[in-house]
DNA sequence: GCGACAG
DNA sequence: ATCTTGTCGC
């Protein structure tokens, strides 16, 4: 994949927040995804704990197949500390590293984190998107932001989730019987209601959708291949 | 001031 | 995220 760069990473955190509210107003949440979607491709970061070795891989899946088509990944030390809020700035940097040695460019991309459920509506699957000018929705395994109701117990059960003004920003899915729910969110070009049902699409009978499970699994082999040859 | 806080 | 094996429950 070739993409032009948006921004340096010499950033400070406070530097860090301003540049998202800048780039939280090009964010477009509507849906340009060719249709019928052919590929989706899923996006995870691996490191070990307290260690500045980050390892990131991107698979592409057929859709809605889920068969594994292409896996990438790359290896990137990183000194920005982890605050919540300014994720991005600890894994894009890696993410794009692997981003560019992809051969097809995907339809669609699942990211491990928030979307739009952001507090300045910029989550990773924001940066990432509007970096690669690709569809992109944030798949999160716990709440950063935003409020809302119980969720169903049934596979495919979801509701809102809201920020405090009471506008809808993303959902929790129920992606399997008898799991937590996923906070799910438009990262860029992808629609409130496409996000979710999108993501639904990519589940199988694990909690993660499969684009992600196979990412997560690339960039923890990835990890050790790393480690090993170190 | 206190609690919350993606990965 | 990661440290870590087996184990309890649907």
């Amino acid at each position: 994949m070739d993409f032009p760069v948006l921004h340096d990473w010499s950033l400070a955190p406070a530097e860090a927040i301003a540049l998202q509210r800048q780039l939280a107003q090009c964010v477009l949440l509507q849906d340009t995804s060719p249709r019928p979607i052919k590929t989706i491709a899923g996006v995870d970061v691996s490191c070990r704990l307290h260690g500045r070795r980050f390892h990131a891989a991107v698979v592409l899946l057929g859709f809605p197949g889920m068969q594994l088509l292409e896996t990438v990944t790359a290896s990137l030390d990183i000194d920005f500390p982890y605050v919540p809020g300014l994720l991005s700035f600890r894994e894009l940097p890696v993410i794009l590293q692997a981003a560019e040695k992809l051969q097809r460019s995907p339809d669609l991309l699942l990211v491990d984190g928030q979307g739009l459920a952001h507090p300045r509506r910029f989550g990773l699957a924001c940066h990432l998107g509007l970096w690669l000018d690709l569809p992109t929705i944030g798949c999160g395994k716990s709440r950063l932001y935003g409020e809302h109701d119980e969720v169903g117990d049934e596979k495919g059960a979801q509701t809102p989730l809201r920020d405090k003004d009471g506008e809808e920003i993303g959902s929790l899915l129920r992606t399997r019987n008898k799991v937590k729910p996923l906070y799910i969110s438009p990262g860029h070009r992808v629609s409130l209601a496409s996000a979710t049902e999108l993501a639904l699409a990519c589940c199988t009978r694990y909690r993660l959708p499969e684009p992600i499970r196979a990412a997560h699994a690339a960039c923890n082999r990835q990890r050790l291949l790393d480690e090993d040859s170190a």
